[in-house]
RNA sequence: GGCGCGUUCGUCUAGUGGCCCAGGACGCCGCCCUUUCAAGGCGGAGAUCAGGGGUUCGAAUCCCCUACGCGCUACCA
């Protein structure tokens, strides 16, 4: 028979979740949908010192930002709720009690002072560092006379013969010296069980069948392989994922820049752009294909195509399939993405509301002219101040060269050709026929002169096409921006 | 320091003994289109497959060693 996958995501509500971990969650979800299984979501707040407020609706609303749902979960709840490890804790104590009763742990009453003493101790003697045992062998019968009265931890007695042996889904087999390992706490004094207690109990308890998490758990796979064992439990399979790195190629931090995944959607960043750059981090879909659709993913996502090498973040590839992505966007709801971003993002000295029909015929220029939705606010700006941005009057010459009053001719062929054109005539078409007209009277190429215009009309020589531009501004406000921009020209010169 | 993982164009990757003097994508460069900028189309540069030894008729693909990078080494996850 074949089992149905379970996987789960289970992060600490201590921050915002960065990209690494929603990558995990991702590709754990992926697993599932692309297997007909279950996904899962826990919360691991068993360390009571990180706990940051809010941490948890930020779990959930990064997931749902990108459209992954999951079956079980603390709000949804589930055949094997609660599944948030907090409310759990009679479940741990009682696997920390039963591991004494097998004689594979044991009440641990060593400070926090005599643990750093020995650790200085093994440092200065160039050991490795490591619990020493000091508590194994304290007696059943004193050990739990002492219990009653003094702070203490379990420990979980480790095999330190032998080998633990993982066959990882992605890696391969790992072999680990048992010698080398240390005893753990599992259930600290405050009652609370460490991550490898709790990941034990919760993935049995709610039957997980996979383990996906990111590559630095891997060092502590035996302590879970030999959890599992000692309970006398089936272990779930493990697969563990490439580390995320920055461009300095170290583990992806804040240092390094924006690592919040909620981030991305501040700064304009698209769900499916984001799932399809971090799908690619670490998974592919095949030799060619670069463009992944959630479809996609949930449907052909396999551990057998996830690479076992670390992946570099790379923004001007998330750059480029946010830009592919918007462009994708069907016009009407574009329209709208540019209203609700145009509004966000245009500069503070441009009035609001913003004049929706403006923004109607700005979008689809807009539209294949930028990467990210932050984008729209600045590129937009000038379609809505009676003048156009502030701009330096060398910004008028900067694209042609030469000295500043070399774009008074051009701006006052512009002048002449526009002000021809009567009010009820001010087209895109006509307005364009217009300044192609100037090429005869200046005897220039357009596209030698344009950059001018562009300045006098947009505040800077690129931007949205001139003559839609013009349109939209309408014949008084260009007339204006051409004498203002003459003026410009003339004083500075 | 110890242990573990990793190592194919700058970056993400394809590749599981011959189809590879290594394919795709981003980025970069050039051309085309063109009113600027983009977008789009076309083309180009770019990897002696970390280095060295093997195994084999034949290796990016298997084995060993070395180097380098990263991770872990808590009553944090």
């Amino acid at each position: 028979m074949s089992e149905i996958v379970r996987t789960r995501y289970a992060p600490s509500p201590t921050g915002d979740p960065h990209v690494g971990n929603i990558r995990t969650a991702l590709f754990a979800w992926a697993l599932a949908r692309a297997t007909g299984g279950k996904f899962l979501l826990r919360i691991e707040d068993t360390d009571r010192n990180r706990l940051v407020p809010g941490s948890v609706d930020t779990i959930f609303e990064s997931l749902r930002w990108l459209g992954i749902e999951w079956d079980e979960g603390p709000d949804v709840g589930g055949p094997h709720a609660p599944y948030v490890q907090s409310e759990r804790l009679p479940l741990y104590r009682q696997a920390a009690d039963d591991l004494i009763a097998r004689g594979r742990a044991y009440r641990c009453f060593c400070t926090a002072e005599r643990l750093d003493q020995m650790r200085a101790a093994q440092a200065a003697a160039k050991q490795p560092p490591g619990y020493d045992g000091h508590c194994r062998e304290i007696p059943h019968a004193v050990s739990a006379e002492r219990a009653a009265s003094e702070p203490h931890t379990i420990r979980f007695k480790m095999r330190r013969e032998g080998v633990t042996v993982l066959d990882d889904l992605i890696r391969g087999r790992v072999t680990f010296e048992n010698a080398l390992q240390d005893d753990f706490v599992a259930l600290k004094s405050d009652g609370y069980p460490t991550y490898h207690l709790a990941l034990i109990v919760d993935d049995t308890a709610m039957q997980i069948t996979h383990a996906i998490r990111g590559e630095e758990w891997i060092s502590s796979a035996p302590k879970h392989l030999q959890l599992y064992e000692a309970l006398g439990l089936e272990p779930t399979k493990f697969a563990h994922l490439p580390l995320i790195m920055g461009p300095d190629h170290k583990k992806l931090s804040k240092r390094t820049g924006d690592t919040a995944l909620l981030d991305y959607r501040k700064n304009g960043y698209l769900p499916e752009a984001m799932i399809n750059f971090l799908a690619l981090l670490g998974w592919s879909l095949d030799a060619t294909t670069s463009i992944v659709s959630v479809d996609d993913l949930t449907r052909s996502f396999s551990l057998e195509r996830v690479v076992p090498n670390p992946a570099v973040f790379d923004i001007d590839r998330l750059n480029f399939l946010n830009g592919h992505y918007i462009r994708q966007i069907a016009p009407h709801a574009w329209v709208s993405t540019v209203t609700r971003w145009a509004e966000r993002t245009a500069p503070d000295d441009v009035a609001r509301p913003l004049d929706p029909a403006m923004l109607a015929k700005a979008a689809p220029l807009l539209q294949e002219r930028v990467a990210r939705l932050d984008e729209i606010g600045p590129q937009a700006a000038f379609l809505f101040g009676y003048e156009a941005p502030e701009y330096e009057p060398t910004a008028l010459v900067e694209k042609i060269g030469g000295p500043l009053n070399g774009a008074l001719p051009i701006l006052d062929a512009a002048l002449a050709a526009l002000d021809a054109l009567p009010g009820e005539g001010w087209t895109k078409d006509a307005i364009e026929a217009a300044i192609r007209g100037m090429e005869a009277t200046l005897g220039q190429k357009l596209r030698k002169f344009v950059s001018v215009l562009y300045v006098a009309a947009e505040g800077k020589p690129t931007g949205l096409p001139l003559f839609d531009s013009l349109e939209l501004l309408g014949r008084e406000r260009s007339l204006q921006r051409l004498r203002t921009a003459r003026a410009k020209a003339e004083h500075a010169a």
